[in-house]
RNA sequence: GUGAGUGUAGCUCAGUUGGUUAGAGCACCAGAUUGUGGCUCUGGGGGUCGUGGGUUCAAAUCCCAUCACUCACCCCA
């Protein structure tokens, strides 16, 4: 047997009603919010990626699907969405047509790393990026903008977390002085962290390490050592956070694990997940668009993962969407009544009115079994008898009753009950 | 890449110290009701016990290998 590969997932027809109804949510929400969507190619030049995720993180060094075309370019499914938005907005200079573009997507990524709970080869994100201002007030934007759609879809156990990362004028210095006091005691912090010393300093902060901790109480903190611009900026978020009434907790060792992050950087969490608890991660982006050889363009932005998203409301309860119920099933008997049904079907169905015969030979019994299986409204039962008469026995499956309806009256009498309804 | 756990019917799971034809509930099909669903009752179909090897008179059960899945580390949505 030929088995999908690991990692990924098969959304079947009982669960993608409750998909469409968060896409459709999702859609509503971002275009309140004035955001646009933008759809991008599923695969990408992988010096995309290389160049706008970093060399160093995770993604671009062992999870990234890469493979050569035909003619030996170099290839990869895209890991993530900003860096391909940030390639369409300067392709196709979205630039010279506004100052500023307010862009969302919904789509597919990939990466290959060990599938656990709410981790996935192939998983979706939907996310929104505003490209051009650097105004605190954008950042705000669209951490309320994140939070206002978790509030729509119902979700309660949520966390907002948000740190500011500074940005190279007073990062890099930090980095100095947050190595200056690990480095008498490296050889006491766990393995990973000895490795994150030189890759990413920042990182041994958010260890989750027993020993880490206690090794981390007295270091200096990033958020003590902004410049002067960087601590406007955080302070201008936090301020308008609170004015808006988001409630917010400041984690100074919440760290991004992408490189293009500056200033503002959040994480949402929700406790009803389980190791893997972040459905929600952003953050300000100024240096990103220089980097793909773009124009100076600070920019702001947040992704979400669906998935996660879904187990969160599983958890939680949340039903966005039930299975629609099917309108009218008609069940035929004889030969000739069956000759008749598709007929009926196409001119009920012509009407918007969903509508169901049987494929399979079977017995009366056994169509109105299928009838009620499928939660039928209305059952047409076409016989010897009703074809004499020419009028339809209809069956209202909740009440049990049944009523006979001449053929002619038929249509307009099942679209006044499905009103009624 | 690393570690742990689990693989028995479509699904959820029983299966006693190895011992006859491997069970239950749900689902599916049929009958009770020869033109009628849901409830009830009766019956039925469906299993290479993940796979391969070994131990044994005898293996779902014990041993080894292998594969798959799950969870966790790392990291992230």
């Amino acid at each position: 047997m030929i088995k999908r590969i690991k990692g990924t997932q098969d959304i079947l027809p009982e669960t993608s009603p409750q998909w469409i109804a968060l896409e459709e949510l999702i859609r509503k929400t971002m275009l309140v919010y004035n955001f646009h969507e933008m759809r991008t190619p599923i695969f990408e030049q992988t010096q995309l990626f290389a160049r706008g995720i970093g060399q160093l993180t995770d993604i671009v060094s062992k999870e990234m699907y890469t493979f050569l075309d035909r003619g030996k370019k170099q290839l990869t499914l895209k890991p993530e969405m900003t860096a391909p938005i940030m390639r369409a907005y300067i392709e196709n200079k979205l630039y010279a047509r506004a100052p500023l573009n307010k862009i969302y997507y919904i789509a597919p990524l990939f990466r290959q790393e060990n599938p656990q709970a709410g981790r996935l080869r192939q998983f979706h994100q939907f996310g929104a990026e505003s490209l051009g201002t650097a105004d605190p007030l954008a950042d705000v934007e669209i951490i309320d903008l994140a939070m206002t759609i978790f509030s729509n879809v119902g979700l309660k156990k949520i966390d907002l977390r948000i740190n500011s990362v500074g940005d190279p004028k007073c990062r890099t210095p930090y980095k100095e002085t947050l190595k200056d006091y690990i480095r008498p005691r490296l050889d006491q912090y766990c393995e990973d962290c000895q490795r994150r010393y030189e890759e990413n300093p920042l990182r041994v902060l958010d260890c989750k390490n027993d020993i880490c901790q206690q090794l981390n109480q007295n270091a200096p903190k990033l958020n003590e050592h902004l410049c002067q611009d960087c601590e406007n900026h955080y302070a201008k978020v936090k301020e308008t956070l609170s004015a808006l009434g988001i409630p917010f907790t400041e984690d100074p060792y919440l760290v991004r694990g992408l490189d293009y992050y500056t200033r503002t950087v959040f994480e949402i969490t929700s406790e009803a997940l389980g190791a893997q608890n972040a459905i929600c991660g952003g953050g300000r982006y100024d240096l990103l668009a220089k980097e793909l050889d773009g124009p100076d363009t600070p920019a702001v932005g947040f992704a979400a993962g669906m998935e996660r998203l879904l187990i969160a409301m599983q958890q939680e309860g949340i039903v966005l969407k039930e299975l629609p119920r099917l309108d009218v099933f008609i069940v035929a008997l004889g030969e000739q009544a069956r000759n008749e049904s598709p007929r009926w079907l196409k001119k009920i169905r012509s009407k918007g009115l969903s509508a169901e015969m049987d494929y399979l030979g079977r017995s009366i019994k056994a169509q109105m079994r299928e009838a009620n299986r499928q939660k039928t409204r209305f059952v047409l039962l076409l016989g010897e008898n009703e074809l004499n008469q020419k009028q339809f026995t209809v069956k209202l499956m909740d009440k049990g009753e049944q009523i006979t309806v001449p053929f002619d009256e038929v249509i307009s009498f099942l679209k006044k009950q499905i009103v009624a309804d």
